[in-house]
RNA sequence: GGGGCGUUAGCUCAGCGGGAGAGCGCUUGCUCGACAAGCAAGAGGUCAGUGGUUCAAUCCCACUACGCCCCA
């Protein structure tokens, strides 16, 4: 037959479904009939992989079952355009840098892909390349998406950075700064050095790299002399750099080789700094040389003992990773020789880590406080995952949400949370019960929502944190570096008595934390919310069960108590066909569009939904092949159904009695499936329905009395057909519709049809005549299989053995076995074996063979 | 180092206490009044290994090996 257009088809049912709002919300029914998906929105400064894919897919799925169940389906799409990624790829495709000292130059326009030197523009306009680059890749999704088949309902789209999303982010802040659940705190934080901004625990990987252990004599003071003594120990450490930053050295209480010294002061090489040594269970014994130096800051352990330890930090490393200048001699930077410490540092001010690093020890050897080679070792350092140098931690004014005591609350709603597959639940607990920092949700960077609050400048002109000024809510959502708090002037920005607005912005976390409130019209709109919250549904892959799951959680937990869904349905990761994970550098990457292009989006999608909730899933041809062929049987055998003539009746032959019946069983066995989040399961079941009950035995079985036009075959065949189409149709959107629409003057989509439910089929048993007739249907079609004929080759002679109860049930259909299999005439016989044996006798060849 | 998942036909995967399965690939045959993107038939597996529980183990338990993931 003529190949068949399917790119014409699909935009064909595209416009339909948008011109008809068959997946429109319905605002004015209720909670209870409503099935809310909170969908991610996905970042729109990279690309659509074929993930997205699979796991927006697996979305679709579960909506369209449900909606065919009967459920409002409340489907809206988000669009993540806030932060980082946004701000490096306007950078990139703009070659420009954001200067946020420049003025804003109104009109400005920038060339797409421009080459040359980079440009330095105002913080505003360069808001205004990040919406320019926003809204074409929203665009390009979109477009992605709708061939998918998602059935999202476009008019309930946000964006991360829209007005509503600016406003219920801040509003939600501002909420938690009353109830006194977000705290601005001057303390080391993980701050990456490249970007110069603040990270967050989540943002946050481990990468192995290599280093060398360094060991490193420290003095022991005596009796308060100020020469060092005899005695000294051998600290070993991975930062020598990190010296002048020592305050303390510590060693485990059961440590017998450095009991003697717990107590004590230590002094330091190169800057004489007067340390104590304290006992500490963190102190790992066979770790270097067991004794260590504590320094600010080297990783989290060093922030937590200069906690204890209660004294003031020694900042060595600057925002962009160089050293810091120090006064030696002052209070906060004691030293038994002050002139030799400043001559020491003076070595490395300025210097980046590494270039310290190497100073650093070059001193050491000349003055012999280095002991022995160091020693090679391969250990994890942390990195900021969109980062390229190691994090340090920098004291610096930072927002924060204290999770830290709340991480019971936070397994418990987590327990209160039905995960799919229920092992990622253990994902979550373990990344609550390993969270060592409270979450810091303020960036130094340019595109996000503004924090919302402002700090009086006292009489002296210096920033006084502890006066907030805080907008009206009904101000938001404010850009505290543009707008002007009430009761100030715009001239008061900056001056002594005036004020200054906080300059950063959330961590785009923040605000995708409220996506089940950003779309439920919190707070205004209280009836819409109450209608929509809490959600009954977050689809997400595993990787950010840390960073999105966990944050949604915690934001509505500190919010109202309340749990953000019902259900979270973790997708697996695709992979390449040799399971490997996709890279661009690999270049094993498949683009969405190839499989669409190629096999269609029903085929797409038959792919996605053969794989199963949290399972990895290989890119392979052969099933989007298979899906492909699965559209085209259906298209074939609602050909055959739809061209037969007559009316249709109730069913009174067994054999249309017991399909129905078999049927009903699919059904149930699907409806299982879907109960238990298993689309896959539950599209094996429907299919193997079709191919083999229907397609392979029945269609074949019914047709001589179809073509004869018995009103039972005929009702069957068509009640078969459209059940099994709406069982096909969360999969299959377009064939589904296209065929489910076919004889139909005036279309009306499949998708808003109620779903199959057994009734429909009632009365309908299957006694046992289906599975005789196919057993004898196998049996002839392997032997004219194995005599090499054509399946349709006349049998003279059919000559059936079975038991007595089978042939009772074989006689009455016999018409139908013998026609399909061209038997002239049969003979059944009975014998006491349980077992059904077929004899025949092959005819003539027909005319002309 | 801690935690989790997996190992079933050449490939991709179902099954999870009593019968070893699907699709693709392969072999053979078949243009039969929907479909050759099809139909029919067939070959192909000590269900990773070793112990244990059980009347019975691919399935439950323990250990081992290999692979993958998360966290440190």
């Amino acid at each position: 037959m003529a190949e068949f257009d399917l790119s014409e088809m699909e935009e064909r049912w595209r416009r339909f479904w948008d011109e008809e709002g068959v997946y429109r919300y319905d605002p004015s029914r209720g909670r209870n009939e409503t099935f809310v998906v909170d969908t991610p929105p996905p970042t729109v400064s990279g690309s659509l992989h074929i993930g997205h894919v699979c796991s927006f897919t697996h979305t679709d799925l579960m909506v369209r079952y449900r909606r065919m169940r009967g459920d409002n389906i409340f489907y809206p799409m988000g669009w993540d355009d806030n932060g980082l990624p946004t701000e490096r790829r306007v950078q990139n495709v703009f070659n420009v840098r954001c200067d946020p000292s420049l003025p804003y130059e109104a009109g400005l326009e920038v060339a797409f892909g421009r080459e040359g030197e980079i440009i330095a523009v105002s913080r505003r306009n360069f808001i205004e390349l990040c919406d320019q680059v926003v809204s074409e890749d929203e665009k390009k999704f979109k477009d992605l998406f709708r061939r998918v088949g998602l059935s999202v309902d476009w008019e309930q789209t946000y964006a991360t950075i829209d007005e509503r999303s600016r406003y219920v982010s801040q509003l939600s802040f501002l909420h938690l700064l009353e109830k006194k659940e977000v705290e601005l705190r001057n303390a080391p934080t993980m701050w990456d050095v490249g970007f110069q901004s603040a990270v967050a625990q989540a943002e946050v990987e481990d990468r192995d790299r290599d280093g060398l252990f360094y060991r490193i004599r420290f003095g022991v003071e005596e009796d308060g002399k100020d020469l060092r003594s005899d005695e000294s120990f051998v600290i070993a450490t991975t930062r020598p750099e990190l010296l002048p930053a020592c305050i303390a050295v510590t060693a485990h209480p059961q440590d017998e080789r450095y009991r003697h010294l717990i107590g004590r002061t230590a002094c330091t090489p190169l800057f004489h700094a007067p340390v104590p040594i304290i006992a500490d269970e963190g102190a790992d014994p066979t770790k270097g040389t067991g004794i260590l130096m504590i320094c600010t800051f080297g990783d989290q352990a060093d922030v937590e003992w200069w906690r204890e330890l209660n004294v003031p930090a020694r900042e060595v490393i600057s925002r962009d990773g160089r050293i810091l200048p120090a006064p030696w001699g002052d209070a906060q930077w004691q030293s038994q020789d002050p002139e030799d410490a400043a001559r020491n540092h003076d070595e490395i001010v300025g210097l980046t880590i590494a270039q310290a690093q190497r100073a650093v020890v070059r001193m050491l050897e000349s003055t012999g406080d280095l002991e022995g080679e160091p020693e090679r070792v391969r250990r994890p350092v942390k990195f900021f995952e969109k980062g390229e140098r190691p994090l340090e931690f920098v004291v610096s004014r930072q927002w924060f949400v204290p999770v830290m005591d709340k991480k019971d609350k936070l397994l418990e709603q987590g327990r209160r949370i039905e995960w799919h597959p229920e092992l990622f639940r253990k994902r979550y607990e373990d990344w609550v019960e390993g969270l060592n920092q409270d979450w810091c949700i303020s960036r130094q960077r340019y595109f996000g929502v503004p924090i919302p609050v402002w700090y009086a400048i006292d009489e002296t002109g210096a920033v006084n944190y502890d006066r907030l000024i805080v907008p009206e809510k009904a101000d938001l959502p404010v850009d505290p570096s543009a707008e002007t708090p009430s009761g100030y002037t715009p001239e008061q920005r900056g001056r002594p008595g005036g004020f200054t607005g906080d300059p950063d912005i959330f961590d785009t976390w923040a605000t995708s934390a409220l996506t089940p409130l950003i779309a439920s019209g919190w707070p205004d709109d209280l009836a819409r919310h109450e209608a929509l919250y809490p959600n009954d549904l977050r689809p997400q892959a595993h990787d950010i069960i840390r960073t999105w799951a966990f944050v949604t959680i915690t934001r509505s937990f500190l919010e109202d108590g309340s749990i953000p869904w019902k259900h979270a349905a973790i997708s697996g990761f695709v992979l390449d066909p040799h399971r490997k994970k996709m890279s661009k550098s690999k270049g094993n990457v498949t683009l969405p569009t190839e499989p669409l292009d190629q096999f269609g989006a029903d085929a797409t999608r038959y792919w996605a939904a053969s794989s199963r909730l949290g399972v990895d899933t290989a890119v392979d041809n052969n099933v989007f092949k298979e899906g492909k062929r699965l559209v085209t049987k259906i298209r074939n055998a609602a050909r055959l159904v739809r061209g037969y003539e007559g009316d249709g009746g109730e069913a009174t032959h067994p054999l249309d009695n017991a399909l129905r019946a078999r049927l009903a069983v699919a059904i149930a066995a699907a409806d299982a499936e879907w109960e238990s989040w298993d689309h896959a399961g539950a599209l094996d079941v429907i299919e193997t329905w079709f191919w083999s009950d229907f397609c392979d035995n029945y269609l074949e079985l019914s047709k001589n009395r179809a073509y004869a036009g018995d009103p039972s075959a005929l009702g069957t065949l068509r009640t078969g057909l459209d059940i099994v189409l709406r069982l096909f149709a969360p999969f299959l959107p377009f064939i589904t519709d296209e065929v489910w629409n076919t004889p139909r003057e005036a279309p009306s989509s499949i998708h808003n049809q109620p779903w199959p439910r057994p009734p429909e089929l009632l009365g309908a048993q299957d006694n046992g005549s289906f599975d005789a007739a196919v057993e004898v249907l196998t049996q002839v079609r392997r032997a004219k299989s194995q005599a090499k004929v054509s399946i349709r080759f006349p049998v003279d002679r059919l000559e059936i053995e079975a038991q007595q109860e089978t042939l009772e049930l074989l006689e009455p259909v016999m018409d139908d076995v013998s026609s399909t299999l061209a038997a002239e005439s049969f003979e059944l016989r009975a014998t006491s074996d349980g077992s059904v044996t077929t004899q025949i006798t092959l005819g003539r060849a027909p005319s002309g063979k």
